[in-house]
DNA sequence: ATCGTTGTTCCAGTGAACGGGACACACGGT
DNA sequence: ACCGTGTGTCCCGTTCACTGGAACAACGAT
């Protein structure tokens, strides 16, 4: 294990419920010796990475102001702004985009709705792919071995009716293919349903996937889902016209 | 030089103007050799602290996960934003809310005011702490060894009418502490004044300060430092109630 | 006073990072 | 076609910086 991993182990110790941690906590969450997270951590802190606080650490700074950098995120939140504005106004109910990282949705953005059931979600926060609506939609539109290692890294239900049989959730992905829109009842978190778009660009690759989230009670999905559909192709067409690093991207990945 | 030295020298070399670079930019940038910096940037896509974008790379997920975590700056935010919301809405100038980090101050938060004029400051962005008015308010509170640093780090014109002259400096803090508003008038930009006031916690030491801008003609400096200055006594009032962590800061400070 | 904590420091041993150089590739000019 | 210059990647012997057990000092609780 590199010295580069392990000091991201260490941030990797991090989250929303244990926002400081002390030494001896670091060490036990990453399994290195207690005087090499100290060390580690001290020039963490000195490259403001991390922030002191008493006895404790915590995320630094330096962290706050790349985050603010990452221009990916940023640039599609942006972008879609707009889109999910409208549709949260249209249906009142909180409306996300989501990336794909390996197995995993990231929550990029999000707009709560009036009806503001309290969702687990949170900008910055991950999920499981092949439980939630925005997940299924990129996993859809996804290289066969992207949907594979997800498979492979197993379908464990994290909610009352997550797809948990392979082929089943195969037929799930083609079926979503066609129709350019995911459902999602109870797989994610009990009671609550969503539906979900994906984005992909000129080339043909995922980008993102907006979705929308409400109480199974409260959700049409019918009409939710086509709202969602219509918002994501709106948002495709002005896509293209991004000019150079979407250029420059196409000529590198053709070699 | 540390190998982590070495990595985030190569995260620094990002911007919001360049906010996609080369293996060979990023040796340009650092000065590491080329072999050197391919290998690392090799395992910092590893580890989504990087994407590659083609033959470019940029700034990577986790980044971004990792600032929306950061505590700090966004507890920080969220305690400060109805008053800045006020003041914004009162005054119709732009609002920032500023952190101190070595010599530059660093903004956590803005809020852009109807007469947008518009300012060079972006969340996450940097300025040299000794020519904006937040700045000055954070120093005029800070310890005389943070004071001298930025001092000794060179008083460079960045505005019209910057302070460069160091005993001037002291006495306007001096005046500031007194006063508890710091005013700025072109000595940031051209065209740009500002009024600021520092927020200290329960120990007296300073955590932020909030300021307000606007075009010079439009501008009462008068009424809005007031206006700053009661905003933030008000947030202040509200500060010390916040319980466990400034307790335990406390304990782990005085030893 | 005696534990069980905490975080920091030391230092010799070693394994991982280093980086010059060779390489393959993609351009643009002549 | 032939360079020249630009990329980014890879190899591999050298070496030096990271490692981590152990000893340490400070607390807090029992």
């Amino acid at each position: 294990m590199s010295l580069l991993a392990r000091a991201t182990a260490i941030l990797d110790c991090f989250d929303v419920k244990r926002s400081a941690l002390g030494v001896s906590d670091i060490a036990r969450c990453t399994g290195l010796p207690k005087s090499t997270v100290s060390r580690l951590v001290g020039e963490l802190v000195d490259l403001r990475y991390l922030e002191r606080d008493g006895a404790q650490v915590r995320l630094g700074l330096r962290l706050f102001e790349l985050g603010e950098l990452a221009a990916g995120p940023k640039e599609l939140r942006k972008l879609a702004f707009a889109s999910m504005a409208d549709l949260r106004d249209a249906t009142g109910q909180t409306v996300q985009l989501g990336v794909l990282d390996g197995v995993e949705v990231v929550y990029v953005g999000i707009l709560r709705g009036r009806s503001s059931v309290k969702l687990p979600s949170r900008v910055g926060g991950r999920m499981p792919a092949y439980a939630t609506g925005s997940g299924k939609a990129l996993l859809a539109f996804s290289e066969p071995d992207v949907v594979e290692r997800v498979i492979a890294n197993g379908l464990d239900a994290v909610g009352p009716r997550t797809i948990i049989d392979p082929e089943a959730f195969r037929r799930e992905l083609a079926f979503i293919r066609a129709a350019g829109v995911s459902y999602e009842v109870e797989e994610s978190r009990p009671g609550i349903a969503s539906a979900a778009s994906c984005i992909v660009d000129a080339a043909g690759v995922p980008v993102a996937a907006m979705s929308i989230s409400g109480r199974v009670g409260e959700f049409d999905a019918r009409r939710v889902g086509l709202a969602v559909r219509t918002a994501v192709v709106g948002l495709m067409r002005q896509l293209p016209h991004r000019p150079l690093d979407r250029i420059r991207e196409q000529t590198g990945l053709s070699r």
